[in-house]
DNA sequence: ATCCCGAGGG
DNA sequence: CCCTCTGGAT
């Protein structure tokens, strides 16, 4: 599907980016509980906004069991600045219920039971996955990692699940979670939507866009 | 103005 | 496929 070497894409993408020390722009949270909010609050808004309100949040609610019996408007106050506040408050509140009576209290760690809590889809249940079970199941594409891919010609395709495929192909095993991390970083920071910026990518000399895009 | 590591529903 | 939900950062 591509003759693009993944180890050079790979190499290129880490010296660019540190994943791990950049504390403000990841997650980290450990336990299943939070991974799995902070991850479903992590919707349309910054990292630097979910680690701030999940501060107070899950001071308040330690637990599912907390979380499962909190206040709707409470919890909707606490997560105001996320946006998306009311569904995100109901989702969250509604799956702490769920994990609760259909799994003993403890967040699922398959694939197939964490897509069925409310809030929660492909995306959020490979994160939850990754960073709370370090069960690596795929990886989750979302609009920049198949934008990236597409850009670069890892795929032709656009449906998320054959994106997917594609990728899991090329890029071994190992490196699932990485390749999803700096893919996302990539495509915020410098292969955008409207502008890219590829005279300024590292990665602009083996990608099929950016020699398309020259001027 | 425009964008942000989505999910659910029609 | 489309739309809606939302505030905050830049």
């Amino acid at each position: 599907m591509t003759d693009l070497d993944p180890n050079t894409i790979l190499s290129r993408l880490r010296s660019r980016y540190d994943l791990l020390n950049s504390r403000d722009e990841f997650l980290h949270f450990k336990n299943p509980y939070e991974t799995l909010i902070a991850t479903i609050l992590s919707a349309q808004t910054t990292d630097r906004c979910v680690n701030m309100v999940t501060r107070e949040l899950f001071m308040k609610y330690p637990d599912v069991a907390a979380l499962s019996e909190a206040p709707v408007q409470d919890v909707e106050k606490l997560i105001h600045p996320t946006g998306f506040f009311r569904t995100k408050a109901r989702n969250i509140i509604a799956a702490s219920q769920m994990v609760m009576k259909e799994f003993d209290g403890r967040v699922p760690d398959e694939m197939d039971d964490l897509v069925r809590l409310p809030g929660v889809g492909r995306k959020t249940a490979n994160i939850v996955l990754d960073h709370a079970f370090s069960k690596t199941v795929g990886i989750a594409v979302d609009t920049h990692v198949r934008r990236v891919s597409m850009r670069l010609g890892l795929t032709d395709e656009s449906d998320p699940d054959r994106i997917e495929m594609d990728l899991v192909r090329v890029f071994p095993k190992e490196f699932w979670a990485e390749i999803n991390g700096l893919f996302i970083l990539h495509g915020r920071r410098v292969c955008t939507a409207r502008h890219p910026a590829c005279d300024n990518c590292n990665l602009a000399d083996l990608c099929r866009y950016a020699s398309s895009n020259k001027m």
